[in-house]
RNA sequence: GCCCAAGUGGCGGAAUGGUAGACGCAGGGGAUUCAAAAUCCCCCGCCGCAAGGCGUGUCGGUUCGAGUCCGACCUUGGGUACCA
């Protein structure tokens, strides 16, 4: 081979690495354990740039961990329920189990080129019904433990199709298919109990060291504990058997300046008026229009309808205040009712200006005006002086006021100081066919039963041939299905009908990570393995997952562990994490007929920073946008390793941003990526037979070690880009060095190991070609030499208020005065002064030198 | 609407409160070559002939010193419980 050729390297090398078993994890021996996962992919059907970004992340830290003595696991699999595969049947005909699997067979043939370190005897789907079979036992034991329940719960309805619609199907608050406005209808659903967990899951972010701080902020936020007021409202005569309406405030300070009370349209006394009076219900239907997801209701225009019934006010018996109806009012969160403070609250004030209500402060700024227009909201740790205050002092900061009502409140009996969280229970019904069946059985003697556990795996039905699964018409398949709903009630064996529902597929990626111990087991998971393999020293994923799925995997963590499925240490799974950018590309664009048209890259010719067609035509570049196969941007790592090898993509996608941060592929950079690769290969193969040169060996020895824990720290600190930044740097070293060959070969040999985690065949081939023993990937990671590393003299700013004005390179541990000395005598520094005296001299050792004027 | 981030040359980005722009791309100049490709070397924030001045989204603040800390705002991205 007289070039660098990757087609030829790196199949080679797969296959050492296949033979030599050398990503099987192993329990045995003395060595520590590390366990790296990275999100599993939903199977879409290609592997895209971004999966490639994310596995050799991982892929590094496996190698690496590898190469300092570690039994690795790093395993993959595929998320393979969900939406899209019954909508490619909708759209394509096909069934949603053959598109998926036939995706994952496409996927694995193109992870398998790019080399990654992975264990793939591990590899399973959760569509496989040995996976999902242990997902109902899961289910039937978290059942059996009070974990699961059933109750009312909305959905998005729409009522032309007469079928449930997820979010994503709900466009401006229309059916995607039917066009027809959706409703919000109620269902009975099955739900985990997760807000048993609230206090736990937020108390233990704490001890989440290694998880991104915005992350724990993200969810803290989410679980949403406040502390409150519950109290009830006398209604001043009863209505519908109703004589109270208990409401929840986190700011009863200002119940002074309370001016209504609103209760959700979903709530009991809304619906009993809703059953009497139409036009109660004329107004609920419209508040129950629109979809379910929190930004469709909070930014809905605020209704409300008075129910002309009144309530007295707690401290005031003469005091009367309307009940209004607000579709903004959920019924999920407190009791489903709230008195309105317009002085003091965006929404409420919204409110009372739109329908006239009284808008009464109960305090003001400390300083300064109040404001002209709108609510007066400052954060609840500042200083206000209260003109309607409850309790407590005329100045106050909301907290102390706070409590000081609801101790006043609690003394008088008028309600009680209360702890509520923000975080809903999961629910876990879909109403469609490619999910986990739930496994319980409704009969009409004894009611919901659950499955026997010898009954599972409860498999999806399949029905090739005459009667195949139709997703021509909306609606849940199972739900009418000839057979399949039709069975024998587990307790008293009489004809029952399947529970039709099956699972979030959230339920499926939160013990993924746990199953992957013991893949094959015949329960849930072995516990041994778990004991050995868990938990995962380093999770690696998007920031799209900061919430739900990271949540609700910390969830079923501890569920599974009170059903004696996971071990004690397990109850928070993953160790560290890591969250990712993503890869953009820039989307080329003309327009037609006042029509986006959008470009492949291929079509277009940059020149100067412009892009053209062929035609000559100038195009819009858009930069960094998130690839989507509409935009005509997405890139092909296929193709890319067809091209350049899958050494380059690896590079590249790690070269140019942090990994945190979104990084934009170019051709250029793959070009780049690729010419780089070639020269370190020319560096090796073409090394020469240079005499050794004392000094210059001691030189580029010294590189070396600086190579070594630059690199190091870069791989340990997910600083990926830095770390490559200094493999340039110690290769440019290396070219320029006049050290002899033997000097050059050895240093070659470190720079083959610094570079193998993130490009292992050219790699090994290096390694090969420099006489390295064995496989490079087997080989113990390079070490620094403290002693190489020490420097002699540094290179100090000389500063004047700030500003650099010159520099002096003095010996590592010179005294403060002698710098100062020196820094006065510069020329930067006397030119400057031109005679001024200094005020003050601050010497920082090592880093700058200012004098202050 | 609410929660969480990000914003630095033509571009991607670097920088424990201490020389802003490492490293790479693009661009310019040169070497090599019959010529080209490939490769190698040098230059490269902006304004200015220069001295020097200005520069990290905007405005203000803390500090001897701010890209970094604090406050407000703008823009973009992620999440918002049935996309995964």
């Amino acid at each position: 081979m007289s070039r660098y050729s990757a087609a030829e390297i790196e199949p080679k090398w797969q296959k050492a690495w296949d033979d030599a078993q050398v990503f099987r994890a192993r329990r045995d021996g003395d060595k520590p354990k590390y366990y790296v996962l990275e999100m599993f992919p939903y199977p879409s059907g290609r592997i895209h740039i971004g999966h490639v970004r994310n596995y050799t992340m991982g892929d590094v830290i496996a190698r690496y961990k590898l190469s300092t003595g570690h039994n690795v696991l790093h395993p993959m699999g595929f998320d393979a329920f969900g939406m899209p595969a019954e909508n490619a049947a909708m759209a394509n005909g096909g069934h949603p189990k053959d598109w998926t699997y036939s995706n994952i067979d496409t996927m694995v043939e193109q992870m398998k080129p790019l080399g990654f370190g992975l264990d793939w005897s591990r590899m399973f789907a959760t569509c496989d019904p040995e996976y999902y079979g242990q997902q109902q036992a899961l289910f039937l034991d978290f059942l059996e433990k009070g974990l699961v329940y059933r109750k009312n719960a909305v959905v998005n309805w729409d009522p032309v199709d007469m079928t449930v619609l997820a979010n994503e199907q709900v466009e401006d608050g229309r059916g995607w298919r039917s066009g027809a406005l959706v409703e919000r209808k109620e269902l009975t659903q099955w739900f985990f109990k997760i807000s048993d967990f609230s206090e736990d899951l937020l108390s233990a972010l704490d001890g989440l060291d290694n998880w991104p701080a915005k992350v724990k902020t993200m969810q803290a936020n989410w679980i949403g504990k406040s502390r409150g007021l519950q109290f009830a409202w006398d209604l001043t005569a009863p209505a519908e058997g109703f004589e109270q309406i208990e409401v929840y405030t986190t700011r009863p300070d200002t119940l002074m300046g309370a001016s209504f009370v609103g209760i959700s349209p979903d709530h009991p006394l809304a619906k009993a008026l809703e059953a009497k009076d139409p036009k109660v219900a004329a107004f609920c239907a419209e508040a129950r229009k629109g979809g379910t997801t929190e930004e469709a209701i909070e930014t809905a225009e605020k209704l409300g309808y008075d129910t002309g019934l009144t309530v007295t006010h707690p401290l005031d018996p003469d005091w009367k205040l309307p009940v209004w109806i607000a579709n903004f009012i959920l019924m999920d969160y407190g009791t489903g009712a709230i008195f309105g403070v317009p002085a003091h609250d965006e929404r409420d004030h919204e409110f009372a200006s739109k329908y006239d209500l009284p808008i009464t402060p109960v305090f003001e700024p400390v300083e300064g005006e109040y404001p002209a227009k709108g609510a007066y909201v400052p954060p609840k740790p500042e200083k206000v002086r209260f003109t309607r205050k409850v309790a407590g002092e005329d100045i106050m900061t909301g907290n102390e006021a706070i409590d000081a009502t609801v101790a006043y409140a609690e003394e008088k009996g008028i309600g009680q100081g209360v702890t509520k969280f923000r975080l809903r229970d999961w629910g876990l019904s879909r109403q469609r066919y490619w999910g986990c069946p739930i496994p319980v059985v409704h009969c009409d003697d004894c009611g919901v039963v659950p499955e026997k556990k010898e009954n599972l795996p409860i498999q999806l039905p399949y029905d090739e041939g005459d009667k195949p699964i139709d997703f021509s018409v909306p609606g849940n398949p199972l739900d009418r299905h000839p057979t399949w709903r039709d069975c024998a009630c587990p307790a008293c064996g009489k004809p029952a009908k399947r529970e039709t529902d099956t699972m979030d597929t959230f339920v499926d990626s939160s013990w993924y990570f746990a199953r992957f111990t013991s893949p094959r087991a015949e329960t849930p998971i072995e516990m041994a393995e778990a004991e050995y393999w868990m938990n995962v020293d380093q999770y690696i994923g998007g920031i799209e997952h900061a919430i739900l799925h990271l949540l609700y995997s910390r969830f079923f963590a501890r569920a599974m562990q009170i059903c004696g499925h996971l071990p004690q240490k397990s109850s928070e799974p993953f160790d560290a994490l890591f969250t990712q950018g993503m890869v953009t590309h820039a989307i080329y664009k003309t327009e037609k007929d006042g029509r986006p048209v959008f470009h492949y890259p291929e079509d277009v010719e940059l020149r100067d920073g412009k892009g053209f067609l062929k035609d000559g035509t100038e195009v819009q570049i858009i930069p960094s946008a998130k690839m989507s196969k509409s935009k005509n941007n997405v890139v092909d790592p296929v193709a890319i390793i067809d091209q350049y090898g899958a050494d380059t993509a690896r590079w590249f996608v790690l070269s140019d941003s942090p990994p945190e941060r979104d990084v934009e592929w170019t051709a250029a950079g793959a070009e780049a990526a690729s010419k780089h690769l070639a020269r370190v290969w020319r560096l090796a193969a073409e090394l020469g037979d240079a005499p050794a040169n004392a000094t210059e060996d001691e030189t580029l020895l010294r590189e070396t070690h600086k190579a070594i824990r630059d690199v190091t720290l870069g791989v340990e600190s997910f600083g990926f880009n830095a770390s490559i930044a200094k493999l340039y740097g110690f290769t440019n070293a290396i070219q320029k060095s006049k050290a002899g060959s033997e000097a050059k070969r050895e240093a070659l040999k470190v720079l083959a190991q610094l570079m193998s985690p993130m490009t292992p065949h050219l790699a090994e081939e290096m390694w090969q070609i420099l006489g390295g023993t064995g496989l490079i990937a087997q080989a113990a990671w390079p070490v620094a030499d403290e002693a190489m590393l020490v420097e002699q003299n540094v290179t100090l700013p000389i500063q004047v208020n700030g500003k650099r004005r010159g520099e002096i390179t003095v010996p590592k541990d010179m005294p403060k005065d002698e710098v100062e000395k020196l820094a006065l005598a510069s020329d930067g520094v006397i030119r400057t002064l031109d005679g001024a005296q200094p005020k003050k001299i601050i010497v920082v050792p090592g880093r700058v030198v200012n004098v202050v004027v």
